[in-house]
DNA sequence: GCAAAAGTGTTTAGCTTACACCCATGA
DNA sequence: TCATGGGTGTAAGCTAAACACTTTTGC
């Protein structure tokens, strides 16, 4: 091979967020407007190129913390303290991604609860929550309709639909809708962070049944509210199960 | 913030590839001899640096072809046509992962059938097919005896790991396992591929009914074949479904 | 005939679904 | 009192697990 690997050409590396939450019953994503050239004006995922010494997963923490203030979860740590889980997605890499350079940039998913407003950081003009469907064109659109003006900046929209599948997907075997849940949280709280991500309806009988049989999954912390309106539910903690076996079954659309 | 974007630092980007199969009912993965320090003389996965115009995927399904020969297939294909799944797995970044330089690895999960003797190509000076368990050390050595000398060079047992844990739980709930087998393959021979990855022993009455009852997941071409002995078993060829639904249960260990 | 692998049938247990029904609160 | 959401009971239907049994080859 004629190809000298001393010679390996230098590349820009940066981490991209996919911070998802709950807001208003409809699944939503942080988008910060572009600044500076090129898609100036533009939403685009917050991001940030990784430093010298940091690692990728520090570098996406990092991001986390200027864009939202929110601090990634310790994965060891037993049960959610108001932290969001991070965990990394996919890397994305085309040469011609980014029109300055070459840039390879490695996604990351977050997951938090419904927060205040965004505060935006670093070279971002402004930031806030999206709804999904409004990012993406209603589900779909990229298959039925192809160009139509792209609302994200770069190939954003195709990484935002990657994490969002991840997402959809990975609430079905694990415990991780109650990354979306605040610390304390009722089985209907729950119940909506499911309805809102998959878009469909359950029922709210079986699903009780099902989350509350399931062992280590939620602990009852004792107390009850009333803030959903109708009779007092209980509240409950993710239990240290993050494991969800037998999976919850996503209804057919 | 005082950090300055435009003075990002420069990586190399290498692809990495976890490379596995099935032999004399064992799962294996592909390793090559490293010619050169760091870690010269020990094993690790293929893999090498991404060139200036090239994508990812095209990085790794060009490691593919120089190191086994095989040809990634295209997943948009209908039907297996003799070559190997390539997806990407994940990317590994420690800032010093590699002592020579700030390198980030996109790792790359490739599963092909069973195939003679695999050639060595670029810088290595072997390769060979290694069982999992001897590369890893019994399924967990790491976390009963954290310091044993590590067989394999770089982070590369932890990549292996990672694609071996998904290659376990993707054949769950897809036809991956199928792309262990040849072209066309018995009911058993897909079961030994299961039983192999998993380490388990599968019921053949169950799993028969289980795979064949699903529809559009195997496909009969009407031949039959006594390569593994007994009565006459009937070929098929992996049928269109990538999703299987209900997934295969993987027993408890 | 005998071993070995391929298939089929049947029973039982567990789980999902659908839905009737009751409970506890605020307005 | 009524609307609203929380929670329990129950019967029908599907699935997987376990295993007895038949089929078809090679030796």
């Amino acid at each position: 091979m004629p190809y000298d690997p001393s010679a390996f050409p230098p590349f820009a590396v940066t981490v991209d967020l996919v911070v998802l939450t709950v807001r208003r019953h409809s699944l939503c994503a942080l988008v910060v407007r572009r600044g500076e050239p090129p898609f100036q004006g533009r939403w685009a995922l917050p991001g940030g190129f990784v430093r010298a010494d940091e690692d990728l997963a520090g570098a996406a923490a990092r991001e986390l913390v200027e864009e939202t203030g929110l601090h990634a979860l310790d994965p060891s740590a037993p049960a959610p303290a108001g932290g969001a889980h991070l965990e990394q997605l996919a890397t994305y890499g085309d040469p011609d991604r980014d029109p300055r350079m070459r840039v390879v940039s490695v996604a990351h998913l977050a997951l938090s609860p419904d927060l205040p407003a965004p505060r935006a950081g670093g070279d971002a003009q402004g930031a806030r929550w999206a709804p999904v469907e409004d990012l993406l064109g209603q589900e779909g659109a990229l298959a039925r309709e192809d160009e139509q003006p792209a609302l994200l900046a770069f190939d954003h929209a195709r990484i935002l639909a990657d994490g969002v599948e991840r997402a959809r997907s990975k609430i079905e075997y694990s415990s991780l809708a109650t990354a979306f849940c605040p610390q304390e949280f009722t089985v209907g709280e729950l119940r909506r962070v499911y309805e809102a991500v998959w878009g469909v309806a359950l029922d709210p009988r079986n699903f009780h049944r099902k989350v509350t049989g399931t062992p280590g999954f939620l602990v009852p912390t004792g107390g009850t509210t009333t803030r959903q309106g109708g009779r007092p539910a209980q509240l409950f903690r993710a239990g240290g199960a993050t494991l969800l076996n037998p999976p919850m079954l996503r209804p057919e659309v």
